[in-house]
DNA sequence: TTAAATACTGACACAATTGTCAATATACGA
DNA sequence: TCGTATATTGACAATTGTGTCAGTATTTAA
């Protein structure tokens, strides 16, 4: 760091340009890695941690490349939003209907859906949505709740039709929907810190959801009591 | 906008100094309205709503002022972070307790803790405090998780012996205390979203608590079902 | 090989925010 | 009443982050 750390300040042209090799993506390439970045950010570091100059360092281009493919920040932010909805929405629909199609084990369902959420830090940008108020304004997902109740319920009365039962309550699905969304979501943001301080390891958590499954299972069942 | 806006530039005194009326309150009463109206600001407009000088309008002060009594930016944030933890602790044990120091009914204790979280935003700064990675740091209710659990615990040992019921695992309260958290939790930040999507309206998510409650109520009495 | 389109960059302009400082006003005690 | 402590302020400095722009490099098509 003693003089001249910048070479010289002689306006001449620069004896040699090895930096000249610039790497150019497609535009769709970049944007994904942009995204992916900023989503990164985002789950790691919180809102504070989508600026433009750290995304731009982290996919190894300058600031300005992320302007000329988003607009402005608030476009990036919108985009990642979008994109962060649609992926959730996704993952909630296939999280309900599993591998096979076919429908699932109450454990599987509900490990499925915390795992939906608390992957790649999914329910925590969507409460920094929420915190922020923009997830209400720019939703796609708008009736993804009830979607997800409406396919559960008549799961429920299907089931509850083989076996004789009597119909269950809309509501009460509707409930355990909501329950299970709720739960899963504080899950994902203060499940672990809950958990550590219960003195649970990864497998007592394992077991906090099987456990959750059998409560929602135990409340179907006496909802709707095999005749016998 | 005309020439001259700002009177003169004379270094002359002013004619008259009409604002010299200055409020001065006790360094605490200061301190109190600031973390108020930063309070305020995270719970409505998140993590970016708490701007030194945003904050100092609503108090009606000056931000130099914050700075005085907080020493930094981060300073006010750790404070906050503190009060906040102390005062969640207090909600939550009092949930627990009821105002009359009796054990409640399982309706009334599920409405509390509900209650304790939204109130004020409560779950949306710890939600905050969460994604950035600030409560793990200073964290005044390290063991309130445990201690909650632990009460609940002893609370449901004493009603199973007069019952003559078995005494129900401890494992089990200690995942009937996380599911309630994680779901009033989810249900502070998301809840009003989920409920509106699904058409619910406030008596509804008062139907929803209610419902939850009944089956935590039976979930512990088929556990320890009376002896008949 | 040339030309057009465009992904990308460096430098800079601009705005907002935190923090500093000397000065001022107010409460409180002697 | 006077003096000290300190809550408070306006003006300024420093930093940081967003956005602009003119120009460069690379791909693709003619």
């Amino acid at each position: 760091m003693s003089t001249a750390p910048k070479t010289d300040l002689s306006p001449a042209a620069p004896p040699h340009k090895p930096a000249a090799k610039r790497v150019r993506r497609s535009a769709e390439e970049a944007r994904r890695l942009i995204l992916d970045a900023a989503e990164e950010r985002l789950a790691t570091q919180g809102p504070e941690g989508i600026r433009l100059q750290d995304i731009a360092r982290d996919v190894g281009i300058s600031h300005p490349a992320i302007l000329h493919h988003f607009e402005s920040r608030e476009g990036l932010v919108r985009t990642l939003i979008a994109r962060t909805s649609s992926q959730f929405r996704e993952k909630m629909l296939s999280a309900l209907q599993g591998k096979n199609g076919d429908q699932l084990e109450a454990d599987e369902l509900i490990e499925n859906v915390f795992e939906a959420l608390s992957d790649r830090g999914t329910a925590r940008l969507l409460s920094w949505m929420m915190l922020t108020g923009r997830l209400v304004e720019a939703d796609g997902s708008r009736a993804l709740m009830t979607e997800i109740a409406t396919a559960l319920h008549s799961h429920r009365v299907r089931e509850a039709a083989e076996r004789n039962a009597p119909t269950p309550d809309q509501e009460d699905t509707m409930f355990m929907a909501m329950l299970t969304a709720n739960a899963a979501f504080g899950d994902a943001i203060i499940g672990r810190h809950l958990a550590e301080e219960a003195g649970l390891d990864h497998d007592g958590v394992i077991r906090f959801r099987r456990w959750f499954a059998r409560l929602l299972s135990e409340h179907v069942e006496r909802c709707g009591p095999r005749k016998s």
